[in-house]
RNA sequence: AGGGGAGUCGCCAAGUUGGUUAAGGCACCGGAUUUUGAUUCCGGCAUACGAGGGUUCGAAUCCUUCCUCCCCUGCCA
């Protein structure tokens, strides 16, 4: 139904931010169109003589390669690769590795393969990859200019002390003994911590700003320590390591970063970010304009937990099966789990950006998921709590090849056959001895359609020793088949699924559900997980519909009537499969229940 | 002698130069269509913008007082 007087929906035009206005008020003023970029980054010696910057702005995903992404970093690396991207501009991949003793290169691989999984590139061929390990040189330099200059000193205190002399939030600090050290004493101190003639904790690099600001990040912040560490990617070779707050603009300015999103707990640390930055470029060692810092909030999900400190903790007690079970919240959880990114995306989407604390309802993710799955995944069928359904007026040994479309809504994804022969499984939940109100599936003298077959009257049942019903006995009306003529002949209310026992395959099903059983775990206790969810996970037998042997890892399926699924990238294997319940679909009916 | 932020529907979030009935999404509630109790579609859902004062013909938007929440005292990021 074409309609071109409609306004495209918020999501495609991309709901506007305060960030997003931000540059674009940068962008009617010219702030960055003078730029020069030599094509790789460095100060201003590398870009002074270079081409004007291609790139309309430049933004940054900027991690240390010390663990694993999780939904929340998800929102940085959508907002910054996406503003880049509408903005033609160009995102770059740096990793912030200022501390060795964190670091590894394993994770870095991690993190380059979840932003592809998101679908986003570090410009055309991936090629803006920055390491801040690449900038050691160039900050070992910058700091001797800022000693030089009497903006820097070593400071010899110990840690200690420098802590009983920083002040506290409402006293200021006093000044360090060493910070009226001579140029020349700080120059070659400095040296020497580079060459490993110290031992750690003995010396450290300060700024000198003010011991009397009220904020705290200005008061003589430290810019190097001592570390006698290996490092992933420089090895031995420095003995000196810079601090993220030091090394941070830095990193911006070499790249020649437009905007530097961070979230809000850096916003203190601002002042300190533009001072650094001011300083070396009136020094003539980087490219004005600079960067600019512009914090946004964090983003939380209810029914489960992102600090790093609980996911490790859940992996290390092993509550959870490892970083990529697909009930953790990381990247390589919702992967496996059967996420698609297009909804990771939609989800950021929808999440908007802005500066207030903020904890989004779980449903707006998994709705998202949903409807991109909606459309993107064919239908399949599986009974996952098996009850026998006995034809008795089957014709004795008949197989009907039923046709089942893939997708209701898409009649050019074809159909495949699925056999239908006199005994079946069904649903246990499709049948009650005595119906509740409102249900209209089977029950004794009930008919019901199944699904792409044919109706059925329900004449008996049968219980086992222990009272359970074994199974259910019908007949079908055999002008009721679908997609015949008389297909309609008989009026049903209810559709159930259903497989051919002989035919159907055995298979694990793992059923999801959040990890967390409240919206903010700990918030009754104070301990977090004192409200896991113990049925997070359910693992059963099921049976599944012939066509889902041939399947493959990152397919995903609607299991009809039940949500959708996908083959396990760990466990799943010809011949064995494994589904994963990625999220159920909507159910009014169990939502009505009491 | 603390500083920096934020408060608009259950959860997010538009709203910025004060101007008709305060967008939209999720959730929830109705109803229609449906061989998924799905999807889709239609309708409902803040006399109200943290609270109180004030300015104005007119205030979520301006002024003022107050309240609540978050962040900062690593040689982490």
């Amino acid at each position: 139904m074409p309609n071109d007087t409609q306004t495209p929906p918020l999501e495609a035009a991309h709901a506007t931010h305060f960030i997003r206005q931000h540059i674009e008020r940068d962008l009617e003023a010219g702030k960055y169109a003078a730029r020069r970029w030599a094509g790789r980054p460095g100060p201003l010696e590398v870009q002074a003589r270079a081409p004007q910057d291609p790139a309309r702005i430049r933004t940054r995903f900027p991690p240390e390669p010390n663990g694993y992404l999780h939904i929340g970093h998800a929102k940085s690396i959508c907002l910054n690769f996406g503003l880049a991207e509408q903005f033609a501009g160009v995102c770059h991949m740096r990793f912030d590795d200022t501390n060795p003793e964190k670091e590894e290169t394993e994770f870095v691989e991690g993190i380059l393969d979840a932003v592809h999984w998101l679908g986003f590139h570090w410009g055309r061929n991936d090629e803006n990859l920055y390491f801040a390990s690449d900038y050691f040189d160039w900050m070992y330099a910058f700091t001797q200019a800022l000693i030089e200059h009497g903006d820097a000193y070593v400071d010899s205190q110990t840690a200690e002390e420098m802590r009983a002399t920083r002040g506290t939030l409402s006293e200021h600090g006093v000044d360090s003994p060493w910070r009226n050290r001579p140029v020349e004493e700080n120059l070659e101190l400095f040296e020497q911590m580079r060459d490993g003639r110290h031992p750690d904790g003995s010396h450290v690099v300060r700024a000198k700003i003010d011991m009397k600001s009220p904020n705290i990040n200005l008061r003589d912040p430290a810019l190097y320590r001592i570390k006698h560490a290996t490092h992933h990617r420089t090895g031995d070779k420095w003995s000196i390591y810079p601090m993220y707050t030091f090394a941070h603009p830095i990193e911006d300015a070499l790249e020649n970063i437009t905007h530097s999103l961070c979230t809000l707990e850096f916003e203190d640390q601002r002042p300190f970010y533009d001072w650094v930055l001011d300083k070396l470029a009136s020094f003539g060692l980087l490219q004005r304009p600079l960067p600019q810092q512009i914090e946004f909030s964090r983003l939380n999900l209810t029914y489960t937990v992102m600090s790093k400190r609980f996911l490790k903790q859940l992996v290390d007690e092993k509550h959870v099966d490892g970083w990529d079970d697909p009930r953790m919240p990381t990247l390589v959880g919702v992967r496996r789990r059967g996420y698609v990114p297009e909804g990771i995306r939609l989800f950021v989407d929808r999440a908007g950006v802005s500066k207030s604390d903020s904890i989004i309802d779980y449903s707006v993710l998994e709705d998202a998921q949903r409807e991109v799955l909606n459309e993107a995944a064919p239908r399949r069928i599986a009974v996952l709590d098996p009850l026998k359904l006995v034809i008795d007026n089957w014709p004795k040994g008949h197989v009907e090849e039923c046709q089942a479309p893939n997708h209701p809504q898409k009649p050019d994804w074809g159909k495949r056959g699925m056999p239908m022969s006199s005994e079946l499984w069904i649903e246990r939940e499709d049948f009650a001895e005595t119906p509740p109100k409102g249900f209209f599936r089977l029950y004794p003298g009930n008919s019901v359609r199944l699904k792409y077959g044919f109706v059925v009257r329900c004449t008996g049942y049968a219980k086992d020793a222990d009272g359970r019903v074994s199974e259910v006995h019908c007949e079908y009306l055999p002008e009721t088949r679908s997609g015949t003529p008389g297909a309609d002949a008989v009026k049903v209310k209810g559709n159930i699924h259903w497989v051919s026992a002989a035919h159907a395959l055995d298979a694990e099903v793992r059923l999801y559900d959040r990890l967390f059983r409240v919206p903010n775990p700990g918030k009754a206790t104070g301990n977090y997980l004192d409200d896991l969810n113990p049925d997070a996970v359910r693992p059963i037998r099921a049976w599944l519909e012939p066509s889902l042997a041939a399947c493959a890892i990152d397919e995903r399926f609607q299991f009809e009537r039940h949500g959708y699924f996908c083959l396990d990238r760990r466990h799943g294997r010809p011949g064995a499969p494994v589904f994963n319940r990625t999220v159920t679909l909507r159910d009014s009916w169990a939502a009505a229940k009491p």
